[in-house]
DNA sequence: CCCAGTTAGTAAAGTCACTTGACTATATCA
DNA sequence: TGATATAGTCAAGTGACTTTACTAACTGGG
């Protein structure tokens, strides 16, 4: 390969937009947890607190969860499985249909989710310091708009 | 619960900027890695692509390639080894130091990444059509700044 | 009103993208 | 010339899912 092309791979070769948000992603999720964690939750993982944002306080449905989060019924089915098993959420019969369960929280995940959210809030403002409030901001609105076109089927 | 804090609670839950992330990113890698797929490398899965961008022409070692990526060298063997497989990279003992090898591109794994480059150019401009040049613009440059914030440790 | 077909959920196994731990071969520095 | 650090590999484990296969409950047409 020649200098020239080569050159010109190299200009073509930065990271994709892809890259940039799995790693983004990646290390924000972990700096989270880091903190849940060191707060008192050391069993909280990722998803855990994934689901909790998507969980209405009268109870939902895994499928609606599963549609929510853009996974699996089965996957959802796991998440509830470990959230119950340390006391954060419950699953009760649904009173209008008899396949369907709600999942909610218990009196503890209500107290653990406001937790978490006041973690997340500071970890974003502190973040916002940094990066530039505006900037921040506009990154929101970017992801928004890019998860509208990711959403549209094909 | 009553009324009031349910309210308080619901207006608090919007996902945070980290599942924003996670979500787009794993969406955005889905499309790339199935239309590289569709035009004919069928066994290319995502980190495959992931790894391409940090490969330097004159040839990369595994640690520093762990240290881009910031993932394990265990994982970056792994990787590598299958790249090897598809004939895309080969491993070269590095001249310089007995311990280190070289990973480079082989010739046919050039035109692979040339190939993998094109389609993620069209399917970022195809994007940012949906999205706003500008938007698309300002969520590079706020994901690019928010890296930065995250790489600072601690 | 009953049975075919959908829908809600669970269970088990498999997969992808890693990490942790343990090890070898080479290099460097005191 | 060791003691230690560095580059890499191998194997096993883990997290976050998916796929396949199933049961139990609901629904709508004949």
């Amino acid at each position: 390969m020649d200098a020239g092309s080569r050159r010109e791979f190299e200009r073509r070769k930065q990271a994709s937009t892809g890259q940039l948000l799995l790693r983004a992603a990646r290390l924000l999720n972990e700096r989270a947890v880091g903190r849940v964690r060191d707060e008192g939750q050391p069993d909280l993982r990722p998803v855990h607190l994934a689901l909790m944002p998507h969980l209405d306080m009268e109870g939902t449905r895994a499928t609606v969860l599963a549609a929510r989060m853009g996974i699996t019924k089965q996957g959802v089915s796991q998440i509830v499985a470990d959230l119950e098993q340390m006391g954060i959420v419950e699953r009760r019969p649904d009173p209008g249909d008899g396949r369907a369960r709600l999942v909610c929280f218990t009196r503890r995940g209500e107290a653990s989710l406001l937790h978490g959210l006041g973690v997340l809030e500071r970890l974003e403002s502190e973040l916002a310091v940094g990066v530039g409030e505006t900037r921040m901001q506009r990154l929101r609105q970017g992801l928004v708009a890019l998860l509208v076109e990711l959403e549209k089927p094909a």
